[in-house]
DNA sequence: CATTTTAAT
DNA sequence: CTGCATTAAAATG
């Protein structure tokens, strides 16, 4: 905790006081998404946020803001407004019921797994400052118009990551931009990752520089205790790649990644696997600190009374009507310090969409727009290819110069990833823009495909699902019927289809493996700050399809559907296995080069197990046939 | 009720 | 004052 370095004056403090009092909540907003992240204690808050707020007044974008926190005024007065009428009423039912779930939740408690959360310091400015040794006493940052990453240094001045140049330059004149090198700091993360995979070849990157691991076996084996493990992890990254991280150590994902914050940079923190300590840890920790919880939930709960999690607990009969469902369970969640156990590689998640966008200068003149969307399809259909998909459902989306943002989406009548059928089933949406807002000037557009299907490697894996034929029946017949496609040709060869029907369905899971194989370049590198309440990382791997599903216990081998009796699913299973490495060993000798140091677990993929958040097969299915199958 | 759009992260 | 992906809730019909 250094004294805070005194930045030259913004061109002028406020003069008005009223100004300043009504932009209160602006102000705030403007001090933008990261504003938990680390490196900030020294920092006056009030003096970075007037400076950014003279810095932006009067930019189009700023005007956008001020709308935007108009809004939110609004809406929050809504949900006040609600809120006085609820508490009229008798909520002695909501308030059962939320005990209940609390009580439910807390039976599953579990505290046998110790899951870090490593975070690199100040990674891009930490890389880029191997190659520069010299910037080690001057505040820099990585970035173009906004800033990726800035260092300790430039922390100190207010400036941060998600910032716009332009200001970060007003808040520390002094400050150096550096050009983003993205494919040196994908291989430093390389190296990073060589390490993680020593202490769990199954941990998940949840970006290029943030990851998940679950050290419980490694610490039974090695006879270690988590904080050992973790400091020596730590010593050992640092040695290799000379670059700092830091670490959260918990029994879940969500503590963990809180945890990592603690003592950044180049530093860890242990949460203690007891109920207490954790129950008491979340009762003074600020909503915000919570993966999941930005700028406008944290605000919302605010104004209803909620500052910590603690608070959660008197609000509980109240936030599912105030936030809807979803929210309520995760705030609980957070209440509980509870959150995911699990750790998985990030490939074994389902991409669900692909999509590209870029702003550009002012635009208006249809022609223009339409080279442009030209464009953007082409860069869309590239990086079909690379993710090997088409898609069902086409999205634009456009930001107007004022710099609202509009999306409207059209189905296409088949799967299409090529730039012609890209452009020329999203042009007439663009199109019905043009005369939906007339003059319509833009300074981004995007295109975005969703409703995949997967084309990855037709010869290496069967990739139609195979399902018994089934009769259908009642109201799910016809819903099925049209999310299924008969297929013409069997692409794979050593299963003959005879009886079964075929059904284009979840076709990257079934390629896990040949994924490992090709890793490296598909790393799926996800942004930070991204989240989904109720879960606390990646999406939920779990398929559309589900209701029928769930008599069906799936071959974590071929995926096919098997009969839910235990006996027999196992027969199979066997069968697949020897199947499988004959597979592996004709594959191997033809094309493909084995991972060499991230040596991979056996496949386990248990989709469909422990389905359904609404429906209550949740806990009791997945321990059960994972013991099944591992058992 | 299914689909589309917006907003948040 | 980016770009990519996901989710939840609200709006729409």
């Amino acid at each position: 905790m250094e004294p805070r370095p005194n930045p030259d004056e913004p061109d002028g403090i406020p003069p008005n006081l009223e100004d300043h009092h009504q932009h209160d909540s602006l102000k705030y907003h403007l001090l933008g998404p990261s504003l938990t992240k680390a490196g900030q204690d020294s920092v006056d808050q009030s003096k970075v946020s007037e400076v950014i707020y003279n810095a932006s007044k009067g930019s189009k974008f700023f005007n956008r803001e001020e709308v935007k926190d108009k809004i939110l005024t609004q809406k929050i007065e809504q949900i006040l407004e609600k809120k006085r009428r609820l508490e009229k009423l008798d909520l002695t039912r909501e308030l059962r019921a939320a005990d209940q779930f609390i009580a439910q939740l807390d039976a599953s408690r579990d505290l046998t797994q110790y899951i870090v959360h490593v975070d690199c310091d100040a990674f891009y400015a930490a890389v880029e400052l191997l190659d520069r040794p010299e910037l080690k006493d001057v505040p820099f940052a990585v970035g173009g118009g906004v800033l990726t990453t800035c260092n300790y240094l430039a922390r100190k001045y207010g400036c941060r990551s998600g910032m716009a140049g332009f200001v970060a330059k007003k808040l520390c004149p002094q400050l150096l931009l550096l050009p983003l090198n993205s494919d040196k700091y994908t291989s430093k993360a390389q190296e990073v990752r060589q390490v993680l995979a020593q202490y769990d070849p199954r941990f998940q990157s949840a970006s290029i520089d943030e990851a998940y691991l679950n050290i419980t076996e490694y610490c039974c084996e090695n006879r270690m205790e988590p904080q050992d493990v973790v400091q020596q992890m730590r010593d050992e990254i640092h040695e290799r790649t000379r670059i700092t991280v830091s670490a959260g150590i918990a029994a879940n994902a969500k503590l963990a990644k809180i945890c990592s914050n603690m003592n950044k940079p180049n530093g860890q923190y242990v949460l203690l696997n007891d109920r207490n300590v954790i129950m008491s840890f979340m009762r003074s920790l600020p909503t915000r600190k919570v993966n999941g919880i930005g700028r406008v939930l944290e605000r919302e709960l605010q104004e209803i009374g909620v500052k910590t999690c603690g608070d959660i607990f008197p609000h509980r009969q109240l936030l599912r009507q105030l936030f809807g469902e979803k929210t309520y369970e995760f705030l609980i969640m957070c209440y509980l310090g509870l959150g995911r156990t699990e750790v998985q590689p990030a490939e074994e998640y389902e991409r669900k969409s692909v999509g590209t966008e870029s702003t550009f200068r002012e635009m208006s003149d249809s022609k223009e727009l339409r080279a442009k969307l030209r464009w953007t399809a082409e860069e869309l259909e590239k990086d079909m290819r690379k993710a090997e998909c088409k898609g069902r459902t086409l999205v634009l989306k456009v930001k107007l110069h004022t710099y609202e943002v509009l999306t409207r989406q059209t189905v296409t009548p088949r799967a299409v990833s090529a730039a012609d059928d890209l452009y020329n089933f999203s042009l007439p949406i663009l199109t019905k823009l043009e005369l939906e807002i007339p003059g319509m000037k833009l300074r981004l557009m995007g295109l975005r495909c969703t409703n995949l299907i997967s084309t990855k490697k037709p010869n290496a894996r069967a990739f139609f699902r195979l399902r018994p034929l089934r009769v259908e029946t009642g109201s799910n017949a016809s819903e099925r019927s049209s999310s299924r496609e008969t297929v013409e040709a069997v692409r794979e060869g050593s299963i003959s289809p005879r009886e079964l029907e075929y059904s284009t369905y979840d076709n990257n899971s079934h390629s896990d493996l040949d994924d490992a194989n090709i890793d490296g370049h598909q790393a799926l590198d996800r942004d930070s700050n991204y989240h989904h309440h109720g879960k606390d990382v990646a999406p939920n791997p779990k398929r559309a399809l589900t209701e029928e599903t769930e008599e069906w216990w799936d071959c974590p081998i071929c995926s096919r559907p098997q009969q839910p009796d235990e006996r027999s699913f196992n027969e199979h299973i066997d069968l697949c296995l020897s199947r499988q490495t004959i597979r592996d060993t004709v594959q191997q000798n033809s094309m493909d080069k084995p991972t060499p140091t991230t040596h991979r677990p056996p496949a386990k993929r248990l989709k469909h197990m422990g389905e359904t958040k609404r429906g209550k097969t949740t806990a009791s299915a997945d321990p059960r046939q994972k013991k099944l199958f591992f058992g």
